[in-house]
DNA sequence: CTGTTAGCGCGTTCAT
DNA sequence: ATGAACGCGCTAACAG
């Protein structure tokens, strides 16, 4: 029924090995039978068992991309980069390796479980992306994973989050605290002193890296940090509205906010136009991340550009060997202070 | 080096057989049993090899998902609820499916080649998002493909797009055509009656039934269809932007600009406001898809409102056989007009 | 440059 | 309810 490599030898009159080269591409075949061998195959219409071939050369062309949620273009972007850099050499039989996207939902039993899943299919590679949970019993269960995983010979990769030692994981950090530093910085260098802030959820290490540099800059100055003004919830844009009434109702004199990104930061602009709050006239607003309509809000928002494109490449190809590792097996991300129209002098 | 199935036999005192059907949960065997072996398992850190299991089994647990690209919202979040409805009941050995996300960009050799690749991975299941190229040629050998994916076994769900007769592909259509006639009308309502488009690309089936829907508003009511007003271009924010510019210097008098997608839309938004226009004071504005940031768009964008998230969720409940297929293999799928502040009375 | 041989690790008969 | 044996389709030595 489903035609195989032996039919493929038969018809081409050479042996099953002599197929699997011309496939492979990796030894030397005469041109000729190369010739002879491609026109079989065509004819038969056939198509390589993957399995197989994995199982007869331990190794498959998969590579794992672990995202919070792939809807969220924070992570679509870098899925989609690492995928953009995962064809060309090294990959078996012609063809390209495949991208294997796992939303885990911020969930550390997801996340387990699908490089459980990835290490069962013996994928070649493994690009984590996004902020890592801190609980320490998760990062232990986490940590021997991917030791596992290096074992087996996958490389991983881990894109936005901060270096696991020992685990033989390439991390490409992105220097959130950095960003937000500078982000507040810019706030209080327009004459903001009530400066509330919209955090993410509290155990990640990306909300906690950028309050901190949201708090470095606050400290810099002798501003003083008032706990009644920072609020965590999740990265949406309900979020970012439910916050926004809250601080409103808690402090009606803060005149701006920081987001925890764009997305929340859109849920806070929301807000405020719903309460006739003017931006950036009474309150200024700021996100993080300058995701692509971050720039067609109006008033255009004020955020810190992370090069989600670029890093996502650049960890995809880190993953399939195209691009060597990082001094050390990490390397920091700057982001950009990107100033735009919803951050202005403070009222 | 890595522990097999026969370790965990060796060490559970059973025969490789037994551990086979524990792990896979579709024969009867003692409780003891059971519990010894998955004891073993645990000791041993097994994990079953996936290469290995697919070749015997001639099936693998991997759906495929084509996507134009991952980073658009559009098709994010219809990947992201296909992948939701991937777990449960059928799934190999306890674990769940994994999705393969294939980004085509749009090309259709890419659309093909992914296809194969699928088909190599022995994938249970294939759904294709996103509307199709029109191009004979290219349909024809798409539905070749199809219909031996099919003989091999691996179901197919379009969602998105038009149904493939004879393919034995089940599609779930958006009722793009419908959309479109009622956004105009909308539009005409408002006494709109020079009406600029911004479409997709030529030759893509959304393109032309959105495309069809505004023209078969204009032709209800009479009013002429200026091919001048309608430009073509990428699904993307220039070409929203470039067009408008466009629209603008051809006729200076357009009161209305409906765009391919809210991406597009935006662009528009953005032209409009660069040159001082005012929406919907002097010209409004329309999208389509919804797209979660087109609520929060100054003025709100008026749009028709696709269910990405439950129509990607259905495609992957029938992709893994917990839906029923639709009588006839084809669902239509109808878009809302979502009437929102960025559409008003004509100037 | 090409053919021969021997597994890769598991699922699934067929027995018992 | 469990075990023994075979083969899924391919790659990787090893020869030649």
């Amino acid at each position: 029924m489903t035609v195989t490599l032996a039919d493929v030898a038969e018809r081409a009159q050479v042996s099953p090995a002599t197929v699997s080269r011309v496939l492979n591409g990796n030894y030397p075949v005469a041109a000729a039978t190369r010739e002879r061998v491609l026109r079989a195959v065509d004819e038969l219409d056939y198509v390589l068992n993957g399995p197989a071939s994995a199982l007869a050369a331990a190794t498959s062309d998969l590579v794992g991309i672990l995202v919070n949620d792939i809807a969220d273009p924070f992570f679509g972007i870098m899925a989609g980069a690492v995928q953009s850099e995962l064809g060309g050499p090294g990959a078996r039989a012609g063809g390209e390796r495949m991208a294997v996207v796992c939303n885990t939902g911020g969930s550390p039993e997801r996340e387990l479980t699908y490089l459980t899943l990835l290490q069962r299919q013996r994928a070649a590679a493994v690009v984590i992306t996004g902020g890592a949970l801190e609980n320490p019993e998760h990062l232990a269960a986490l940590g021997g994973k991917l030791r596992r995983l290096r074992d087996a010979g996958t490389r991983v990769v881990l894109c936005g989050r901060p270096p696991m030692p020992d685990t033989g994981a390439v991390a490409l950090t992105f220097d959130n605290r950095g960003g937000g530093q500078r982000l507040t910085e810019h706030l209080l260098g327009l004459g903001h002193r009530r400066v509330a802030y919209i955090a993410g959820p509290e155990d990640r290490t990306t909300t906690r890296h950028r309050l901190e540099g949201h708090r470095a800059a606050l400290a810099a100055l002798g501003v003083p940090d008032d706990p009644a003004l920072v609020l965590h919830g999740p990265y949406d844009r309900r979020s970012g509205y439910d916050a926004t009434l809250e601080l409103l109702r808690r402090d009606p004199g803060i005149t701006a906010v920081v987001a925890a990104n764009d997305t929340v930061a859109l849920g806070a602009c929301a807000a405020l136009r719903d309460r006739g709050v003017t931006i950036p006239g009474a309150v200024s607003v700021a996100g993080f991340d300058d995701l692509p309509f971050s720039v067609d809000a109006v008033p255009a928002l004020t955020t810190v550009r992370l090069p989600l494109q670029s890093a996502g490449a650049r960890a995809g190809r880190i993953a399939v060997g195209r691009d060597p590792e990082p001094p050390g097996g990490i390397a920091t991300i700057q982001g950009e202070l990107m100033v735009r129209g919803s951050t202005g002098a403070a009222a």
